[in-house]
DNA sequence: TTCGTCATGTAATGGGTTACATGATTAC
DNA sequence: GTAATCATGTAACCCATTACATGACGAA
């Protein structure tokens, strides 16, 4: 989880280890929130692996300041994990990362994330629905409140994620989503850049 | 986390490790799943601790059942547990166990745990208001999504929270309610027993 | 007799956290 | 000069997971 975020933030440019947590803080930090304990090591297993490197910008580093940069082999990486993973982290708290992510994604890419979170977000809800008819009566109230919230809370995010396909599936039918799909995975769309499409949800 | 799952079932009456398990994936499948990895290890840590005791009903147990009972130190315990707690604990998932086994506590102490959970609730969201005044122009519309889309969730939690602060105000001003009071806390609520009250949100 | 499910357990591992230690640089 | 914040790092721990091993029992 930290492998991917640092090394999503290091596409983007060379940082080091305390401007990557500020940066996460800034990005992420709603639904996520790193210590330096874990940058640290992380930053160090990242190297010893050799998806990324040290990268010292004499005139640009007056302190000790441990730059790093990704590497080729961490680019592949990125994408293996943002793309499959392990194959049980399609629950809940991985998610916003990868999407956090999607620029770098094609939008067909974009699209079978999305149906599979989709499918996953469903099949909970649809576990939701099977207990609340069998527990219904034996169940104290604070309980079926939860209950009820939670599937609540399920259907709005899948709501959303339907909007996420939708934008994607329009975008792919202007000709700049067909150039978009062009380009190799890993470089990022112009459509993520800086203005948000027309077709994004706004909500 | 477990623990406290652990002996708020276990108040309810003895069980054993796999019957645990069960029972909490049936009441709490929603948000978290225990593996039986977790479940015995951490029985055996609560029968040191003296929190919980085995309880070998001759004629119920036909195998080499393990029934372990809560014991009065446990129910201390659980109590401690479930009311205060790890201070960090306000975040996200600990939050939905505590509510579970909200039967067991006075109104007054659940509507203190409520208006904890709210002003966290509302300190994230206010976090997410900055950071998106901050970042709006050089973010990518994808991680914009995800905040807003983050907010309204949390949004909607809030509203929850505040119904079920407002059933609890309103079940303190009903004669059953002031003899809720008085009971000792850590024994269920006749409310929170079989039939929800009028005054639950059912949304 | 074989399959599903009940039932208990351990070892290795994962993916972080907290607390602590250290020190440089910047702003007032 | 002193406080805040920038900057890096380590050790100990936490709370779970996965994978594996073992075996009893009931139903087809």
């Amino acid at each position: 989880m930290l492998e991917l975020a640092i090394l999503g933030l290091l596409k983007e440019r060379a940082m080091h280890g305390y401007e990557l947590r500020k940066q996460l803080g800034q990005r992420l930090g709603f639904f996520w929130r790193v210590s330096f304990g874990s940058i640290y090591p992380t930053l160090k297993k990242l190297e010893r692996q050799g998806l990324v490197e040290k990268f010292l910008a004499e005139e640009t580093t007056p302190r000790r300041k441990q730059v790093y940069r990704i590497t080729e082999s961490g680019e592949a990486e990125f994408l293996e994990l943002i793309s499959e993973g392990a194959s049980t982290a399609w629950e809940e708290d991985k998610f916003p990362l990868r999407l956090a992510f999607f620029r770098y994604l094609r939008p067909e890419s974009r699209i079978r994330l999305l149906e599979r979170r989709r499918a996953y977000l469903e099949e909970k809800l649809d576990e939701g629905r099977r207990s609340m008819r069998r527990a219904r009566r034996q169940t104290d109230p604070y309980t079926l409140s939860l209950m009820r919230h939670g599937m609540d809370v399920t259907a709005s995010d899948i709501a959303w994620i339907d909007e996420l396909i939708a934008a994607e599936r329009a975008a792919l039918e202007t000709p700049q989503g067909k150039l978009d799909s062009a380009r190799p995975e890993g470089t990022p769309s112009e459509l993520a850049s800086d203005q948000p499409p027309q077709t994004m949800p706004t909500k």
